[in-house]
DNA sequence: ACATTGACCTGGGAGC
DNA sequence: TGCTCCCAGGTCAATG
């Protein structure tokens, strides 16, 4: 479900409520997400301050003197900051109850998620070491795209949505990207000049950029942590909008499936 | 090193 | 109403 747009969002939405706050519990209803949930996560942040909230790529880091809890939203999940006496529900799988009387809540219905722990630097831990450069970054540029896409021979979409290469940008944002960049989704990435990696690079900041302001993009069950939906889905211009007449030229947008993945752009404009 | 595919899971919508 | 089939915002592991 959620890409960087919505996971910045998220954190946005709790970090306010549960930064500096003092954890009194933790309730795992259901002890499986993508993979098991650490066993020794309860007591390691057991009566520990939440320091602070950041983001990479998709992750959310939660910093606590003993640790880091390393959170992914995977399709599906979502966090909200609750009164402590809200009643769970279906998929409400943890709750992380706070000294100032509000519980962090994860709700997932896939289970594609993640919530592991580390007491090591969490940058190295393997999930986090490998992913790309930060799309809103100035590492994110050209020149890197260029050195990275050289010899690739698959489809440029099929490398943005690639998190080795850059974090963070999912389906929706990597095919709105290119429809604004003017580049075919399905062009072999080595193949693309320089040029256009510059606008490609400038798109992908715009994008996401916007879509954060907007609090990201709502399909069927985002939500904003304050319950809101993303208003980024009122600003989609090929995304979901196959069949229609492109927003620039007029002719029917074209859907299609790249890596197993749906795909819409213009043929018109995008080349 | 790179490319492709299957796997993980539930829920919602389309079509019959 | 209910069944079956297909699809979904991610990404790791296994295979070629």
């Amino acid at each position: 479900m959620p890409e960087l747009p919505e996971v910045e969002t998220t954190r946005l939405g709790i970090a306010p409520h549960i930064e500096g706050a003092t954890v009194t519990r933790t309730i795992i209803r259901y002890p499986t997400l993508r993979w098991p949930i650490p066993k020794q996560l309860k007591s390691a942040i057991q009566d520990q301050a939440l320091q602070r909230i950041t983001r990479r790529g998709k992750y959310l880091l939660f910093d606590f003197a003993s640790g880091t809890l390393i959170l992914h939203l995977g399709m599906s999940g979502r966090l909200r900051v609750l009164e402590a006496d809200c009643v769970a529900e279906k998929h409400d799988h943890v709750d992380i109850h706070f000294s100032n009387q509000r519980i962090l809540r994860y709700t997932d219905p896939r289970r594609f998620g993640a919530l592991l722990f580390t007491k090591e630097n969490p940058y190295q831990h393997p999930l986090i070491a490998s992913i790309g450069v930060e799309p809103l970054t100035d590492a994110f540029n050209a020149e890197y795209l260029l050195s990275n896409l050289k010899h690739r021979k698959s489809a440029i979409k099929t490398c943005l949505l690639d998190g080795r290469i850059v974090a963070g940008v999912g389906n929706i944002y990597a095919t709105e990207s290119l429809f604004i960049a003017g580049i075919d989704p399905r062009k072999a990435a080595g193949k693309i000049p320089e040029k256009k990696l510059m606008r490609l690079v400038e798109a992908v900041k715009m994008v996401l950029t916007n879509a954060i302001k907007s609090g990201g993009t709502t399909l069927k069950d985002f939500l904003q942590a304050n319950g809101k939906p993303g208003y980024f889905s009122l600003e989609l211009k090929a995304y979901g909008n196959a069949g229609d007449p492109c927003p620039q030229c007029k002719k029917i947008l074209i859907s299609a499936r790249i890596n197993g993945r749906a795909t819409v752009f213009c043929k018109q404009c995008q080349t």
